[in-house]
DNA sequence: TCTCAAGATGCAAGCGCTTACATTCTTGCC
DNA sequence: GGCAAGAATGTAAGCGCTTGCATCTTGAGA
């Protein structure tokens, strides 16, 4: 992977070298240990010398080089997330409070995406662990065990978010993706509808769109409706790809009076093709999103979908890795609320 | 060595520790050089040897200690990002793309917001530096001086980004923002529209915005109209405080008939906030935004907006970053082309 | 068979910091 | 004034890796 660097001669050599903890103890007068002491744990050295020690600091414009730190210390207050995307505003808003929270407690994010394809996330978090961060976050509880092997040997706490399942042993951060799409479907069914389809993102790889497929059919079932009946089209996550699958579930002869979509994203390109198709939402068909993203209250009509305190989410589970990673928590299981958001987009259907 | 391990009495729950290069270097019997060479410089190390050396590595699942890395060969493969925000759409848009790059040439993004407070990012900058980022890419051209030097003194290659100016020493991938807003409001002035008014975010500290100002005010003198009676009114950049300056701006005695945002984020709360007063885009008032995120297609009517290559900008920047870092370029300020995106919040004055 | 360059490998000196342990200096108290 | 317990500081051993330089092989040419 690693591209080899070609030791191509830097430009120029600084001027001022940058000063190590050496200068500084020189400067100072005093040992490289009482310099870094005075920076770490001020409280052991005396009050004068740390005074000194502080000047010397200043004026030298000194700042510890990591690395050594991190090699010295065994800890580098870097934490790891790897997300599937950035690009979708669920995980930007999740992660930049996860970083807010990460930044005020003194610790520093790193972030790559896979972009779904789990070869390529088991890369990325092999890079962060060699880079020695103190501890990980993944999306979602399902990959390889060998992978939760490996970073249990690395001795890695690792937090997985996005997902709330009882039944998973990891330490997680998030919220219930079944029950919650059972919530929303229940509104749906209570307002009438008995013809329903789903638009999902691809589910292989990816347990929150399996569990919120399930989490469709427990509400079907709980309403004595036949689950086998629920037409779901599969396709990736993006507005033009929910606009098409919208279109094809319309054309068949079969038509269903509400679909339900995956997320807010495929939603709200259903919608957008139902306008360009001259389809009403929600007279014609009623349409139900997830995740309760910005374009969901902008969308006309408004967007019915399920409220996810995503940052609340990013801000819970930045506090609990810390948590792991300092040895206070041996293993959490948080389970946020969420809320059904009735908007517009879902009416009663044409009798 | 080994057994130095488990010297300290900690939780520890690893049960194989990890390996060092000395664990692969005795199972391959050969010295650490030649495994360290195996694995960075190949074609150094003779062929047999070289596949023992890799047996071992597999065997063993040896995964190089990053900071030990760092330290010996003074390069971390690693670049720092540091952004106003993660949560604005346009930021994590580029930022993907530039993840993107980066991990095809082997590079591991470090990222941090700092919310549009300078000295959080001063802050941040430093920390980055510290931990021993090969590169940055910064936003905008505006901090102090001395961010600068402290950078070139710790030889620490830095691309500025979202911001072409020929006037800026720093090399740069990015846009010109000025010139990109004067042509939007070229179009709006072609409409027949003589009173503009505009809605900002925060101008102080960040150059996009003022050289979006400047951009509006360029346009209306190259026609002919007073610039001093363009009234600009500053908020924070979210959806809600765009729609409460359309609403502050509307409810004037001299209510404007094109109301020009400086992003898509104002001008779609601006637009959200006309619905609720009942004012009808575009015949009463038109809008306009800037950067054409997904969201300026979306709404309704679509906005009438500035395409900014976003992703392409991102990927430009890694590029050109690491060129930067590997001594291969001096310099670069690249001017990517923007286009006005007509479309139907902008309509012709009601005469 | 001998020579010697080129190629392959090993040796060992750091890189800058933390921290266990050793040493020295202060105190409070009798 | 003397002494022991702490407090303050210093000493130095690593942490795991890269790399300049030294050393050893090898094989082609003489």
């Amino acid at each position: 992977m690693l591209e080899n660097a070609k030791a191509v001669g830097k430009p120029l050599k600084t001027i001022r070298p940058i000063p190590t903890l050496e200068d500084v103890a020189e400067m100072a007068a005093v040992s490289t240990a009482t310099v870094s002491r005075s920076l770490n744990s001020p409280e052991r050295v005396g009050e004068k010398t740390r005074k000194r020690v502080m000047e010397a600091v200043e004026k030298l414009g000194y700042t510890p080089n990591f690395a050594a730190q991190v090699m010295a210390a065994k800890r580098s207050f870097t934490i790891g997330a790897v997300l599937p995307t950035m690009e979708n505003a669920i995980f930007a808003r999740g992660m930049q409070a996860f970083q807010e929270e990460l930044y005020h407690r003194g610790y520093v994010l790193l972030v790559s995406s896979f972009l779904y394809d789990p070869d390529i996330e088991e890369d990325q978090i092999r890079t962060m662990v060699a880079r020695g961060a103190d501890g990980l976050l993944l999306i979602g509880h399902d990959r390889d065990p060998s992978i939760y092997k490996y970073l249990q040997n690395h001795n890695v706490p690792t937090l997985v978010s996005w997902m709330y399942n009882e039944a998973e042993p990891h330490p997680s951060v998030g919220f219930d993706n079944r029950k919650s799409m059972a919530n929303l479907v229940a509104e749906v069914i209570a307002k009438g509808h008995r013809k329903l389809a789903a638009i999902v993102g691809n589910k292989q790889h990816n347990d929150r769109v399996r569990q919120r497929i399930l989490g469709m059919k427990d509400s079907l079932r709980a309403h004595g409706l036949d689950t086998s009946s629920l037409e779901i089209v599969e396709t990736p996550n993006d507005i033009e790809s929910g606009g098409d699958s919208f279109e094809a579930l319309m054309s068949k002869s079969h038509q269903p009076t509400a679909i339900i979509c995956g997320n807010d994203v495929l939603a709200v390109g259903a919608m957008r093709r139902a306008r360009q198709l001259n389809i009403d939402v929600p007279g014609d068909v009623s349409v139900t999103g997830f995740d309760d993203i910005e374009l969901a209250k902008i969308v006309d009509p408004p967007l019915t979908t399920v409220h996810v305190p995503h940052q609340e989410m990013g801000r819970r589970a930045a506090g609990e890795l810390i948590s792991l990673i300092k040895g206070e928590t041996d293993a959490v299981a948080v389970n946020l609320k969420t809320t059904v958001k009735i908007r517009a987009s879902l009416g009663s259907p044409k009798s």
